[in-house]
DNA sequence: CACCCTTTGAAGCTC
DNA sequence: GAGCTTCAAAGGGTG
């Protein structure tokens, strides 16, 4: 439904729908609800409120946020304001990860390397047990745990956990959590993605999550396991960069929400990145000295670091926390940290320092390396808070055509001033949005048309001049290996790997064909409301394929088997199944060549489902449609929406199948039935962010009976 | 070693 | 647009 508001069409592709955080009891006669919306780079709150109170009437609700300092309100209503208390609304860590289960969590693991790899041990609580603190690693992480695979130490003190999640910027990211309370209560996080920017955010939001995790009073508890904490002095360049996560307030534990500072508004706060902007928190913290030590997992031999994959139990470096381990910097000793001359870095994440240069800090909406401006401090000219008509109009090869107002033209802060918003530099094709609006990423700049680290695809636009030469030269000469793009996994897909495992566990078979069988079966059994559940992590498979190959196609794989074969042909057997036990059949022109179009009812269900959607319209003509679900819905809606499960089923399916342009050009284009657009509760919900249902037509006479043989149900 | 088998869904290709 | 093909995962089976 959002896309479909104009303010709201440039925010980007949602990412995620967090559910619903009531920020009220009910005692006020107000319900008030908020639903956050993630995209990549905007949040944006959605407040439901139900009014419970019949004697009354609300009239220009508003809700005010107050200590966004961290974020930017780019749009603003202005309007009467209702003050009533409420809670605080966090945005979490979790809000920017979806879980994802991997069943090839260790390929993936090793596959992503320790290159862009962050370690970090962190004391827990002695009273916690091994249980509640993976419970609170994944409620806090909001990854799936993928630990079912194989791989977890049965003990009732020490454990592995295996995470899996998709991060806002649609990378993987994975993270092994050792958790060990045999002798000192720890837990150590390592952190791996494809994106190392990524890494390093999630990490510092953990970093800050445990310290004031185990930290809830101000006082350090690992001052009882030898913990000391070291001022640190920030550089020079201090007052713009963004705060480093020693710089950040220190959260509650999520459950613990800070109290809004004001009883009459509802409080932004942000667990775990609250950005402070005194000066004096950023070296102070508390008063508490810090120590930063680097080398638990060193050889002290041969100076390497290891890859250590045993939680020690004793030796010095179970005394500090957090420490951090990143095999492709040269490993620093305590001495070198605290004699050095250059600023230590003041998170163990960031052992270089920031120098002016922020590292990539992820949980804040702001990535260019400048803190957030207040419409004062920005030109009055881009910094409209009033609506997103400015941003609409801006290209979206030239910024996010989401960024944040206070980002954009500025002067002195704008594009132009900066070297790393380059306004002429190419687009790479895997990021619409183009680099040069997140500097940080690439702090020196980056050459012209190098691109994306990630994806250096031989289609690249740069590697073109635009003539034909050129062209011959890349396709005949050059000619670059495309790497293998696999196609994204579909429901079902999904729902094999991640069942697969109990099938076999359960089951003699080992065939991979036998269990494919039983696990088809198990599919078809799946209530719907359990399928959707795939269908929707195959929705987000898509969209993440999507963004980090554009270009791909699915033809781009085509023949992939057949090059294999000695000749150049694939020696696969032509289908030649005609009719199943039960009287179905894979081949539908059988169904449709024996019976017709006129007689469906007597196709096999495989054909039933598999047609396409014939719409019969109201007039009694029939008329091809695209899948308009609402074939069924609309016209013959009197029967659909009552009707048994497998009718419903049918139409559900042709949910899935029908796109959403179909679905829109059906309530702007049809003429025939009342239609009604409205919210649909729950169901369908990955269909469409609409939520949009068509409302069922008033009861219509029977048909002809030639023309109930057309009835819809079947006709996707 | 490479493909087959087997499932469903998505997308591309052919007519 | 309908119908068909290909590929995605998995791993034992097969030539």
């Amino acid at each position: 439904k959002l896309t479909f508001i104009p303010k709201f069409a440039n925010l980007g592709p949602l990412f995620k729908i967090c559910s619903p955080v009531a920020l009220t009891s009910n005692d006020a006669g107000n319900i008030i609800t908020c639903t956050k919306h993630i995209y990549e780079h905007h949040i944006l709150l959605q407040f439901d409120i139900i009014h419970t109170l019949n004697d009354y009437l609300l009239e220009c609700v508003t809700v005010q946020l107050e200590s966004y300092d961290e974020f930017e309100i780019i749009a603003y209503i202005p309007c009467l304001l209702i003050k009533c208390n409420l809670d605080n609304i966090d945005i979490d860590m979790c809000d920017y990860i979806q879980p994802v289960l991997k069943s090839n969590w260790k390929a993936l693991w090793t596959q992503m390397g320790s290159k862009h790899e962050v370690r970090e041990t962190y004391a827990l609580s002695i009273s916690t047990t091994v249980e509640d603190s993976i419970e609170e690693l994944i409620d806090y992480t909001g990854m799936q745990n993928c630990e079912h695979m194989d791989n977890f130490i049965e003990d009732q003190m020490t454990r592995i956990v295996y995470l899996a999640g998709i991060y806002c910027s649609g990378d993987d990211v994975l993270i092994r959590a050792k958790i060990n309370l045999s002798t000192i209560a720890r837990i150590q996080l390592s952190i791996r993605s494809t994106n190392q920017l990524a890494v390093k955010g999630i990490a510092a939001d953990l970093a800050a999550y445990y310290d004031t995790f185990n930290n809830p009073t101000s006082q350090n508890p690992r001052s009882t396991i030898g913990i000391k904490r070291e001022r640190t002095t920030p550089p020079s360049s201090q007052s713009i960069t963004p705060p480093l996560p020693s710089q950040i307030e220190t959260p509650s534990k999520r459950t613990h929400r800070r109290q809004s500072s004001s009883a009459t508004s509802t409080s932004f706060s942000t667990t775990s990145r609250t950005r402070t902007t005194s000066q004096s928190t950023t070296t102070t913290e508390g008063g508490d000295e810090v120590k930063i030590f680097t080398s638990s997992a060193v050889n002290e031999a041969n100076g390497q670091t290891t890859d250590d994959d045993d939680i020690d139990v004793d030796g010095i470096d179970d005394r500090l926390s957090p420490v951090v381990v990143e095999p492709a910097s040269p490993v620093k000793t305590t001495t070198d940290t605290l004699n050095s001359d250059t600023p230590p870095s003041i998170h163990p994440s960031f052992p270089n320092g920031y120098g002016g240069l922020f590292p990539y800090f992820p949980m804040l909406p702001y990535f260019n390396g400048y803190p957030p401006q207040t419409p004062t401090s920005t030109n009055n000219s881009t910094t409209n808070l009033q609506g997103f008509d400015k941003l609409r109009s801006i290209s979206p090869g030239m910024y996010p055509p989401s960024m944040p107002m206070g980002l954009l033209g500025s002067p002195t802060r704008g594009n132009l001033s900066n070297p790393m918003f380059n306004p002429h530099q190419s687009l790479h094709p895997s990021f619409p949005y183009g680099q040069q609006w997140r500097p940080n990423l690439f702090p020196f700049g980056l050459p012209f048309g190098s691109g994306s680290p990630r994806h250096h695809h031989s289609q690249h636009p740069n590697l073109f001049d635009g003539t034909e030469r050129s062209l011959n030269t890349i396709l005949n000469n050059q000619k670059p290996k495309k790497p293998h793009i696999k196609k994204p996994l579909n429901a079902f897909m999904l729902f094999m790997k991640e069942q697969r495992p109990h099938v076999i566990a359960k089951c003699v078979l080992k065939e991979s064909s036998q269990i494919n069988k039983v696990l088809g079966q198990k599919w078809k059994e799946l209530p719907r409301s359990e399928q959707d559940k795939y269908y929707e992590m195959a929705k987000e498979e898509r969209i993440r394929h999507m963004k980090e190959h554009p270009g791909w196609s699915a033809r781009d794989n085509y023949g992939i088997r057949k090059k294999r074969t000695q000749n150049g042909l694939a020696h696969k057997k032509p289908r030649e199944k005609i009719q199943t036990e039960n009287g179905d059949c894979v081949n539908q022109k059988k169904c449709r060549a024996r019976f017709g179009l006129e007689q469906q009812g007597q196709w096999c269900k495989h054909c039933k489902r598999k047609k396409k959607c014939t719409r019969f319209t109201e007039d009694g003509c029939l008329s091809n449609g695209d899948g308009i679900n609402g074939s069924g819905n609309l016209t013959g809606a009197e029967s659909s929406l009552d009707e048994e499960d497998e009718e419903d089923e049918d139409l559900n399916d042709e949910s899935r199948d029908s796109n959403e342009e179909n679905k829109m050009n059906l309530t702007l284009t049809n003429n025939h039935n009342p239609i009604k657009i409205e919210q649909l509760p729950q169901v369908h919900s990955h269909l469409h962010p609409l939520h949009l249902s068509i409302a069922r037509p008033p009861p219509q006479p029977p048909l002809p009976q030639h023309q109930q043989l057309l009835q819809p149900q079947f006709f996707h």
